[in-house]
RNA sequence: GGGCGUUUAGCUCAGCUGGUUUAGAGCAUCUGCCUUACAAGCAGAGGGUCUGCGGUUCGAAUCCGUAAACGCCCACCA
């Protein structure tokens, strides 16, 4: 055996054995289940650090339950990701000198399925370096017939309950893609532009203007009206008037209505309609016209405006928005219709995909009503049957839901799922999208008989991912019944245990799931919800392509092998903490792995001898094991709160200071001698025990170990069967808890005399001698390379030649011939003498004020006098020692 | 404009309902060691008064108030 782990071979050897004997796969028996679907990533995407982040903790989790004997199910699969893919498709096919607009939706989508096809699951594959035990055999795809059905079933279902309508509203319109969004799909970005005050003058009174603040005057084609607050004194001469808008020429009313903020701006504001939120709801509730005054890509279009306006401002017609706000600026300069322009600072919608400013826009679309959902959602996450990790993100899901709005779920795409929605054709040409009635519209799983066209519109991707821990178990051809489904897998798989997610994803995806859990199956879709945070650099920035500060997984897998990145990227990551990532993290990881390989190496390659046990293994065996037990129930512990990376920071310690430094120092024997058959035997078995707990973090190297720590049978493996006790019992006896006192007092011992080796520059190799007022375990000669002499020999001990040293209350002396220097010594008696006497005023004073002794618990006072007691007796032994230096 | 969270050693974090020998861990640092499992290692050491201020209490990193800094979420002031 090398003396460093080479990960590479064992874990595509292992990786291999686990699929061949479909460790991994789980079908529904007496057992418990345990059950988490993955959040499935984009299907052409590529892993990166963040997944390596999420799907590490599922896999722990995952493994860890099927450690404990429950029947693990960890349902892998993709998604659609509607926009984006459609996005990369559109890419291609431009590169390809195609455009979208040349094809008709069935050629489009020929492509996207090629592209799909040709690029889809290279993500699925990338996991598996990582050592994640999903059931590859249950692989979904949010767009396959299954997952499919169950979305056509859910919008026809939803219809019929009059959860779903047909709108016409203002939505948030992607330009670049051409597309609605849904509210969570934009993102506001705070930006510096400009704040541009128009002069509108007043019809009735030629000469005078009304001053409007506006961000985007290149909406102004699209004003039908200035609003002012009816209360605004210094507005009152406008009441009732017209003005006109600059440039344009249109005569406009002026409307008075509360919403207007007295005092800000100029207190006039221009009513558009058909591009702004507020100025739509202003139109509807004063009858005004709405011009859309802009082409779905965001181009000024004069068409739906009147000819005789049109004339004036013809040269805008077919401009960029943002083209033509700068013309539009410097064109009113030049009328002198511009009062001044100020800087402003505001925010601005983004699309989340395209990242291109979204404009409002009216139109056509199908809204679920969402107040339903809320009401069946809210209840259970607040009163914990969900449990959120960390927990304040149950503020932010409660806020969310309080202040809910209705969903947009049509999308102007094709890759999708389309809109089982379908107008009569005759009907629809006379009357037009728009104005075709909601009565004679038809919802259906399938197209009806006759003359009838879909709903062009495709639905937003997380109407399927809302369904994913229910559809991902829906059988194969399976219907939908009385607005469930029902079966053996479901009864048996769901609801799911954990879900392993991104917090940014808690509304699209986290809540809209638990609302499809309790619609479709009346029960939450998991039992616990664990947030994982951002993967950042070490700078604390977001890691990202274009930084270039984002390493690719699989070449960190292959510098430091996927135990060792997995070990990496979860050593600093407490639930929903962000982490810094640095390479350094997988180096510690790259280097455990060796640790322990070479503790494999050192005990498999002991020669076994019929000898007696020595007294000190048969101690530290008893040691260890209770060390062990006690170990493994805080791990437990910790796996019950999801505090990952601290169970793997209790385990990091238990191999390197306990087994390997302190246990196996234990037990060796001297140089090319052979050990007994007990010990041997006790520290294998401890080896597997280590092993599996160790597992859930680092499947391959504990694999690896695990199958050559015994001899085995084909196709076992340390993840069958129940290893992991979930209570660890008589972890606590007085025995063990005895042990392990004793224990840290004889490390303590030992650290003492190598203490005093090290600040002396003895070489390990020189047998020192100590002097200790009782009888010692002999693990500490062992191990501190010394002989143990009891306080008879106190003659030696008072040579000012000793260096002494302190354990509990108890004073140790190491004599040294030459190498002592008295005035050295004495410092740093002295200093330590110091410490102990601050240390006994403090709790003197706490002694000797009455309200303490009074008010504080009897135990609390009993353990104050005993350290007053302590610390008397350790600054006598000092003393003492102080005065035999001196003299 | 609301709401939430964070602030403890050089770095990343523990420290739950106030009292466990005058604050712990990992990493990093420093000093010795190529000691026959491991230099991707071993042994040892140094380093913080717990963001500031005020309060409650016999006692506060821990509770309350307040200020500041940083971060996140939500919101229709054009």
């Amino acid at each position: 055996m090398e003396s460093k782990y080479n990960p590479t071979d064992i874990e595509a050897r292992w990786y291999q054995y686990w699929l061949d004997n479909k460790l991994f796969h789980s079908e529904p028996d007496g057992r418990e289940p345990f059950t988490v679907v993955i959040p499935p990533p984009n299907v052409t995407g590529v892993l990166h650090m963040g997944h390596v982040l999420n799907e590490t903790i599922q896999d722990i989790l995952v493994r860890r339950a099927r450690l404990e004997g429950k029947n693990a199910c960890w349902v892998p699969g993709t998604d659609h990701a509607s926009i984006a893919t459609e996005a990369k498709v559109i890419k291609r096919l431009k590169e390809q000198g195609i455009n979208k607009s040349d094809l008709t939706r069935e050629e489009f989508l020929k492509h996207a399925w090629d592209w799909t096809d040709e690029h889809g699951g290279i993500i699925l594959k990338q996991l598996r370096k990582l050592g994640c035990s999903c059931d590859w055999d249950r692989t979904a795809f949010t767009m396959d017939e299954t997952r499919s059905r169950a979305v056509i079933s859910v919008f026809c279902d939803l219809y019929r309950k009059g959860l779903i309508y047909r709108g016409l509203r203002m939505v948030n319109w992607d330009p670049e893609r051409q597309t609605a969004l849904s509210d969570e799909e934009v993102i506001y970005h705070d930006e510096h532009s400009k704040f541009y005050y128009l002069k509108y003058e007043v019809v009735e009174e030629p000469g005078k203007y009304a001053i409007v603040a506006t961000t985007r005057p290149e909406t102004i084609f699209g004003d039908v009206a200035v609003c002012i607050n009816p209360k605004e004194e210094k507005n009152q001469w406008l009441r009732g008037k017209h003005v006109r808008i600059p440039i344009v020429g249109r005569e406009i009313p002026i409307i008075e209505d509360r919403y207007v903020e007295i005092g800000f701006g100029t207190g006039c504001l221009k009513v558009t309609p058909a591009h702004d939120v507020n100025d739509y709801m202003l139109g509807q509730q004063h009858n005004l016209v709405a011009y859309d005054i802009f082409t779905p890509d965001a181009h000024i279009n004069l068409d739906t405006i009147e000819p005789e306006i049109r004339k004036n401002v013809e040269k805008y017609h077919g401009m960029d928005r943002f083209d033509c706000r700068r013309l539009m600026a410097d064109d009113l300069q030049a009328a002198g219709l511009m009062d001044h322009v100020e800087d402003y600072d505001n925010k601005v919608g983004y699309s989340e995909r395209t990242n291109v400013p979204i404009e409002p826009r009216l139109s056509l679309q199908w809204f679920i009503r969402m107040k339903h959902f809320a009401d069946i959602a809210l209840p259970p996450v607040m009163n914990d049957e969900i449990v959120f990790y960390p927990t304040k993100y149950k503020n932010t899901y409660r806020n969310w839901l309080e202040n809910i709005k209705d969903w947009c779920i049509s999308r102007q795409l094709w890759w999708g799922h389309r809109i089982p929605a379908y107008y009569d054709a005759d009907l629809l040409a006379q009357t037009g999208l728009e104005n075709y009635p909601d009565d004679k519209i038809i919802v259906a799983e399938t197209k009806p008989e006759g003359n009838y066209v879909q709903d062009e519109g495709a639905l937003d991707t997380w109407f399927s991912s809302w369904l994913w821990p229910i559809s991902l178990f829906i059988e194969k051809g399976q219907q939908m019944q009385n607005s469930t489904w029902q079966n053996k897998e479901l009864s048996y798989y769901y609801p799911t245990a954990d879900l392993v997610t991104r917090p940014d994803i808690i509304f699209f995806w986290v809540a809209r799931m638990i609302m499809a859990g309790y619609e479709y199956q009346g029960k939450m879709p998991f039992k616990h919800v664990y947030f994982t945070g951002i993967v950042r650099d070490k700078l604390g920035r977001k890691m990202s392509k274009s930084l270039g500060n984002s390493p690719d997984p699989l070449d960190l897998i292959e510098r430091y092998g996927a135990d060792g990145v997995r070990m990496g990227i979860l050593l600093s990551a407490p639930a929903g903490n962000d982490i810094l990532y640095d390479d350094s993290l997988c180096e510690q990881g790259r280097n455990f792995c060796n640790k322990i390989w070479n503790c494999f190496r050192m005990v498999k390659g002991l020669e076994i001898a019929d000898i007696p046990q020595p007294q000190t293994s048969a101690y530290a065996i008893r040691w260890f094991d209770a060390k062990l037990s006690e170990t493994a129930s805080e791990i437990a512990d910790l796996f019950g709160k999801y505090r990952l990376s601290e169970a793997l920071m209790a385990i990091y310690k238990l191999y390197t200071d306990e087994f390997s430094g302190w246990y196996l120092e234990m037990i060796k024997p001297a140089y090319q001698q052979p050990i007994d058959r007990a010990t041997y035997e006790a520290t294998l078995a401890f080896f597997d025990r280590l092993l599996v707990l160790l597992h859930p973090f680092m499947p391959f190297i504990t694999e690896e170990l695990w199958q050559n720590l015994y001899e085995r049978h084909a196709g076992e493996s340390i993840m069958v069967g129940e290893r992991v006790k979930v209570k660890e019992e008589s972890s606590s006896t007085v025995e063990s808890s005895e042990v392990l006192a004793g224990t840290e007092i004889i490390k303590q011992i030992i650290a003492g005399v190598r203490n005093v080796r090290a600040s002396k520059n003895i070489p390990q190799k020189e047998r020192l001698t100590l002097i200790s007022p009782a009888e010692l375990n002999p693990l500490v000669g062992k191990l501190a390379n010394c002989e143990v002499k009891v306080e008879s020999q106190q003659s030696e001990a008072e040579s000012s030649n000793a260096a002494k040293f302190i354990v509990g209350t108890t004073e140790y002396a190491v004599p040294l011939d030459a190498f002592i220097n008295v005035d050295e010594e004495i410092k740093k008696l002295e200093a330590d003498l110091q410490h102990q006497q601050g240390f006994l005023r403090g709790v003197q004073a706490k002694l000797s004020n009455e309200r303490f002794v009074q008010n504080a618990k009897p135990e609390i006072v009993e353990l104050e006098r005993k350290k007053e007691h302590d610390a008397l007796a350790r600054i006598e032994a000092i003393e003492e020692s102080l005065n035999k230096l001196k003299k």
